[in-house]
RNA sequence: GCCCUCGUGGCGGAAUCGGUAGACGCAACGGACUUAAAAUCCGUCGGCCACAAGCCGUGCCGGUUCGAGUCCGGCCGAGGGCACCA
């Protein structure tokens, strides 16, 4: 303990007192000078240590950091760091999701190839997490546009067509007719281009596709033994994978000649002798074969290419249809059923054709009416009269078989099995589950994105780049003009020959969709510079990862085609584990109030928050808010997530240069439970950075005072050993906060309560000070993995010549949380009455005696009869009368 | 339409396994310091009541329990996901 006295006079000498003032940037800029000096979070692979690898979902190089990262990187620091102290050998790696439309937009904009905006980006979003002090290894660094990342995705589709994983096939896509373009779906505004506002067709054009389905009954059944994720992500991806089990249907027919079987999915064979007619796809064989004999159902599945692209529009479109004219018989009647084309029915769910009941499903039902079709019941509930006149609810619902010759009497299930068992008989059908998950679609038609290795050759198809021929260089000099992918115009690119024949040959202008990317940058951090191989043993020591921390907004997309990937890196032998994210934190969004004004003709105009001043009444209740510029008063739209549009966004750095990393950290971590949605508050933000500055000034005062050297001893008073007490629950509680629970905001709320109680102390005996050392040694331990920079320097202040970023987990002291008296509650009939003190060690008979002596208690007992007490030891006592 | 969350002071939120409702912070109000402002410090802060005592109070109605913000049933409201899925 004298070495500590020594120090702190060197220190003296040398004239590095402490400075009275919290000042972030000095602090800030030390600390991290010397994580980066001492290499601090450059992990290395230790079987001797328990692992931890600890991700957050890396970020798109959109220009600069905004809150949204700063939350979720927080919180994979707070947990990083907590992890490191707990004796855990802790990755937590960063890199970009570099590919994607924004560039290309921005390259149109400016004249830049998106390359270049690209990486100017990522160069800026580095400085501002360095800024921030994220415990991150940057050696592992990686960006997906790169082509040491993305040789990488070519050379795995390369295996995954050679095991049949990845096929081609037709897809429909949106085209633009004026910008000969392929436009996404958000580029489709009211069914029209967002460029040209040309009405946008659907076009048909060859593209790979990924076997996810293949998957899907793996990908479902895991998530019931997936107790680290949260039940609502498990939830939505169950109701994306979408597993539906029925029957499959045939219905034979011949036209002319020809004789064929029309197949429907459906969950309801109990009402298979309700079939009044069919409908089938517009794309369905059928439809173009009526199509191609009468010009009015031509005309008519024309007009469906023309129908919205937006999904969400489709399910809302009035429900259309054509009679084919062609009719097919009925697997189990006989009797003839007419085909007809609904706008309704998708081709890409089940058979991409529907048995119409209208008795009993809305949609047919709707569908009969309007076009005059046959209704007939085949199922009876409770004996409730049906009318054809209108739908009503309970048509849809289960119940017994009428009108149904052998199947009537029968429930939902026998008559499902009934049926079946007849179908299958006849060679016309059996059970089928079927997916509401479709195959993937990576083909995009875009230029900057990782290019598809594959070469089109006249006389051999398309033929797979050889392994050595890898990475197919994407050029990184083009810029898009927004007329279709200009790699389709680039000699340079396209030029090849044939792998297969040596002729000329030309190369896939196509770009793998960005989830590509995204579906396995997880694995690469384990071995980021191994030029040559994908993955490698390092892969063994850190995955799968245990902690990943992301946006809810990927709850389905990203998260299902890594856990996709995952698997398929499994089948080909790389990795031995079919789930990447051993558990998965969800954090809320950072939502803002909008403020606007609406002219009486023109466009609304939105003000940021930070130029409108909010007046309150004497209760501190709001009355109305003002432009500061003008005082006249503008609107609130309520409090939104944070974007451009509505011009309610709060920029990081902003926050970083006025108050430093530390308070912005806090801030974002003490508003509110990470998993919830964030209130932004320019009041809460100065509160964050009013405690650091009491912080700092409680452990100036203390240092000030001159060095303590011994521990806390035995002897000490009441009012010490009580500081002491909660200085250690309040570690007990931190612990537990950070470590199990994840509630950082209750954690900090516990060493805000602890700062109060030394302020409230006045050292006056000889071990008191001591005890306030040790308090403050609490808080700033407690503190670190939060505001990592202030902490750094003020347990150097506090006399400790090793960095705080090496101080193990401190364990809370059971000798200092044990106490003499405990206070119980009271209460009669439930209802709170009094506060006694018992002995610490009091049975229940002790605690019944002090609750009933209590005087209050007596009175409200008065002469009536006690019926019972119940003594919750150590807590409470109620007395029932 | 189906599925999932969530409703607590003027505000963000706390109450972890059914046991003290409102921790912590913000705002507001009163005071100290200051020529003044900022900063800082002290105090008040769910409602009724002059105070105390007491009563009421966690969206609404009911239930279970010695005891309900917490569990169960029904309703109302907000947010999110899926959505012509046969």
């Amino acid at each position: 303990m004298l070495r500590i006295a020594e120090a702190r006079h060197l220190k003296v000498f040398f004239g590095a007192i402490m400075q009275d003032r919290y000042d972030p940037a000095a602090v800030e800029a030390d600390a991290q000078r010397h994580w980066e000096e001492q290499r601090c979070f450059e992990a290395v692979e230790d079987p001797s240590r328990p692992k931890y690898y600890c991700l957050s979902m890396f970020p798109y190089p959109s220009g600069k950091l905004h809150m949204g990262h700063v939350r979720n990187y927080t919180i994979g620091d707070v947990l990083a760091r907590f992890m490191r102290m707990n004796g855990h050998n802790v990755l937590q790696p960063m890199g970009w999701d570099a590919f994607g439309l924004p560039a290309e937009n921005a390259a149109m904009a400016n004249g830049v190839p998106p390359a270049r905006w690209t990486y100017d980006n990522i160069a800026h979003m580095k400085r501002q997490l360095k800024a921030l002090g994220f415990a991150l290894d940057w050696r592992r660094e990686l960006a997906t546009c790169q082509p040491e990342y993305y040789r990488w995705n070519q050379w795995l589709f390369l295996r995954m067509l050679e095991a049949g994983i990845a096929y081609q096939k037709t897809g429909v896509v949106n085209w633009d007719p004026v910008d000969q373009t392929v436009l996404a779906n958000e580029q489709v505004i009211d069914g029209r281009g967002w460029r040209t506002g040309a009405l946008v067709e659907k076009r048909e054009i060859p593209m790979y596709y990924l076997r996810i389905t293949d998957f899907a009954p793996d990908l479902l059944g895991a998530l019931g033994e997936m107790p680290g994720w949260p039940e609502r992500v498990r939830a939505m991806q169950a109701n994306w994978i979408g597993r539906s089990e029925g029957v499959r249907i045939g219905f034979p027919y011949e036209l002319g000649a020809e004789r064929g079987v029309l197949y429907a999915f459906t969950t309801r064979a109990d009402t298979v002798m309700g079939v009044t007619f069919c409908a089938v796809a517009p794309e369905h064989p059928l439809a173009q074969h009526a199509a191609l004999r009468d010009p009015k159902v031509a005309a008519f599945v024309e007009s469906c290419k023309h129908g919205p692209a937006i999904e969400a529009e489709i399910a809302t479109q009035e429900k259309r249809g054509i009679d084919t004219g062609l009719s097919v018989r009925h697997p189990l009647s006989g009797e003839p059923v007419p085909v007809w084309i609904g706008n309704y029915v998708l081709m890409t769910y089940g058979e991409g054709a529907v048995m119409g009941v209208p008795a009993h499903d809305e949609r047919d039902f709707e569908f009969a009416k309007k076009y005059g079709l046959r209704i007939r019941q085949v199922i009876s509930v409770d004996g409730r009269d049906y009318s054809t006149d209108a739908w009503q609810p309970w048509y849809g619902e289960h119940g017994r078989c009428v009108n149904s010759g052998p199947y009537d009497g029968l429930d939902f299930e026998r008559a499902i099995a009934a049926v079946a068992a007849d179908l299958a008989h006849r060679g016309l059908g059996e059970r089928q589950t079927t997916w509401r998950l479709r195959d993937w679609g990576i083909s995009r038609q875009r230029y900057w994105g990782c290019p598809i290795p594959i070469i089109h050759c006249a006389a051999c198809g398309a033929v797979p780049v050889p392994d050595e021929q890898l990475p197919v260089l994407l050029p990184e000099d083009l810029v898009p003009d927004g007329s279709g992918n200009p790699l389709a115009r680039d000699a340079r690119f396209l030029a090849c020959t044939c792998p297969k024949c040596g002729a000329a040959a030309r190369r896939e202008t196509d770009t793998m969709d960005t989830f590509v990317d995204s579906s396995w940058y997880f694995l690469r951090y384990a071995c980021s510079d191994n030029a040559s191989a994908m993955l490698d043993e390092r892969v063994r020591y850190w995955l799968p990862v245990d902690q990943y921390i992301g946006g809810i907004e990927h709850a389905i997309l990203h998260l299902l085609y890594a856990r996709f990937w995952t698997r398929v890196i499994k089948r080909l032998g790389g990795v031995e584990f079919a789930e990447p994210f051993t558990n998965l934190f969800t954090q809320g969004m950072v939502l803002n109030e909008v403020f606007f004004r609406k002219p009486e003709s023109g466009r609304i105009q939105y003000f940021n928050p930070a130029e409108v001043e909010l007046r309150r009444d004497a209760s501190g209740a709001r009355q109305e808010a003002v432009l500061r510029a003008d005082g006249l008063p503008v609107e609130s739209g309520g409090v939104v997530t944070m974007s451009k549009s509505k011009n309610n966004g709060v920029d990081p750095q902003a926050l970083v240069d006025e108050f430093g990393a530390d308070t912005a950290r806090l801030f974002t971590m003490f508003a509110a439970p990470p998993e919830q949605t964030l209130e932004w508050s320019d009041e809460g933000v100065q509160g964050a950075f009013r405690f650091l500055k009491r912080l700092w000034k409680a452990v100036y005062d203390h240092v000030s005072a001159g060095a303590v050297a011994q521990p806390p001893r035995e002897g000490l008073g009441d009012a010490a050993r009580a500081l002491r007490r909660q200085a250690h629950q309040t570690l007990a509680k931190v612990t537990d906060d950070v470590g199990r629970r994840r509630t950082f905001n209750t954690a900090i709320a516990a060493v805000m309560e602890l700062m109060n109680a030394v302020a409230r102390f006045e050292p006056a005996a000889a071990g008191d000070r001591a005890v306030v050392q040790e308090s403050l040694e609490i808080a700033v331990l407690c503190l670190s993995p939060i505001v990592p920079h202030v902490t750094h320097a003020l347990w150097r202040e506090l006399g400790h010549e090793r960095a705080l970023i090496d101080e193990p987990w401190p364990r809370a002291d059971e000798a200092a949380l044990s106490q003499d008296t405990i206070e119980i509650v009271v209460q009669v009939n439930g209802k709170l009455r009094a506060r006694v003190a018992v002995p610490a060690g009091a049975d229940q008979e002790a605690a019944r005696a002090a609750a009933l002596a209590d005087p209050t208690v007596r009175k409200f007992v008065g002469d009536a009869v006690i019926r019972k007490v119940v003594v919750v030891p150590g807590k409470l006592v109620n007395v029932v009368v």
